[in-house]
DNA sequence: GCAGTGCTTCCATTGAATGGAAATTCCGCT
DNA sequence: AGCGGAATTTCCATTCAATGGAAGCACTGC
């Protein structure tokens, strides 16, 4: 016993504090926290009370503790993905108005697709794609959009370790659908997640085009009607992909 | 010479870096990011690089740095600050569409209004309410909206230590403000900020009839329609309530 | 009133955090 | 290309902040 039995640093363990609330879930109990994170109660505890100094977290009655506002704050004032956010914000507003459908903002991460912003159709049921959720690339036609504009190095990289644990998708499909969606200057995913909706999406490029973002829409099977649609997108993504250019990224 | 020759603890240094970046600024040096967060550069680097192992920044070339992608995540996960915007947004679209106005959304934080989100009318000109920004309570309609809908002894509290830098509201004023509020139901407030708009905002209420949020819009002095305006931010912002109270806060 | 659960305080132990100094890399300038 | 200055990165002896078990306290349900 001493400094650390486990052996982490005490950012490790902070992170692990952050990190410790699942998915969507805002408040825990202190002895849940501790649990969850991995860490001694006592430790847990003087860890909370120490962010909740800074408002890092916020602590309630009896020991529930949440993240604080104040993080909230620091991290959207000053995150690059808000700097994204921003600028398509508006162009996404524009296609929700006139097509009527889920419009969502995407960014690669590792080999997985963060969902940065997401508008739904008023009305429609809860969709996969959360905010700041995550999906696999080959799932989610952001991702293959994404993907299909990055520089070879990295797709090459992508394909290497790529492997559908469904087995449905091979190295070889999955490498003719990003030549593909190259091509074409867009992405189609027929209704992997849900089966009655499609995906499309397109990217958004720098200058020198490189992917940036992805944009795209989830539209019911019966609703598909591709030669509005793409248009729509490429024109709101060479927007935004010229608003960015000008903001410092 | 030792274990932090500025009695900070470690939380401590971690709370400046992140929050050593200047509003809207994503990216720094990380010679600047010391400089900034009063830290000795080797203790600087060294937390940085820790905090960027487990993805809470991420390191450019040459050294500069920037909030992490996945501390934006998992922020944008969990925080309760997204439970309350998740519930107000579709309703916060019914009304940039029918009025074409800039909404916003604010949450009271210590006797500072901090702005949760906010749409913005198309084309407008950057208006002052920035996402994640602050203002004082007695600037922004929606921090009269919220403070008037406060328990009493919060209001109580408030008043005790208000004192308007310009001398130009007395406590007394702002005591009947706060009280006429109340009675009204809505927060009216003429351009403190731009001298040619006018915030208009209304509480969020929990079924206790605590102010949760406030919801407001901004228009310019020529377009301001009230009869038309207060009754359709009431409908939202009871939609809105309604939303909360089913979602566990 | 009692048992059980969970939060909070206390404190001796010790290795993780510290930061000056030196090595290295980067960058602008000639 | 080659040089000079400023930045980043590595190294490491020193030391006190972090650690977590144990005990105390508060609250809740039976």
């Amino acid at each position: 016993m001493a400094n650390s039995e486990s052996g982490d640093s005490v950012v490790d363990r902070i992170v692990r504090v952050i990190a410790a609330f699942p998915d969507g879930v805002s408040t825990l109990q202190l002895s849940e926290l501790a649990g969850r994170s991995g860490l001694p109660l006592t430790t847990a505890h003087r860890l909370v009370r120490q962010l909740a100094q800074h408002g890092l977290v916020d602590l309630g009655d009896g020991g529930s503790v949440r993240l604080g506002l104040r993080l909230w704050e620091l991290v959207n004032r000053n995150s690059p993905a808000l700097v994204l956010r921003q600028a398509a914000l508006p162009f996404m507003e524009d296609i929700q108005q006139v097509l009527n459908q889920n419009v969502n903002l995407a960014v690669l991460d590792g080999w997985e697709v963060l969902f940065v912003e997401r508008l739904s159709r008023r009305g429609s049921v809860a969709n996969r794609a959360q905010i700041a959720g995550r999906m696999p690339v080959h799932i989610s036609s952001a991702g293959v959009a994404l993907m299909a504009f990055k520089p070879k190095g990295v797709q090459g990289e992508y394909l290497e370790q790529f492997a559908d644990p469904s087995g449905r998708l091979s190295r070889r499909d999955m490498r003719s659908l990003l030549a593909e969606t190259n091509l074409q200057g867009y992405a189609q995913l027929a209704g992997v997640v849900d089966p009655d909706t499609w995906g499309i999406a397109v990217p958004v490029l720098d200058r020198k085009r490189n992917a940036l973002a992805a944009l795209g829409v989830v539209v019911p099977l019966q609703e598909m009607r591709l030669h509005a649609l793409v248009p729509a997108l490429q024109t709101a993504a060479r927007g935004i992909g010229r608003q960015l250019g000008n903001a410092a990224l």
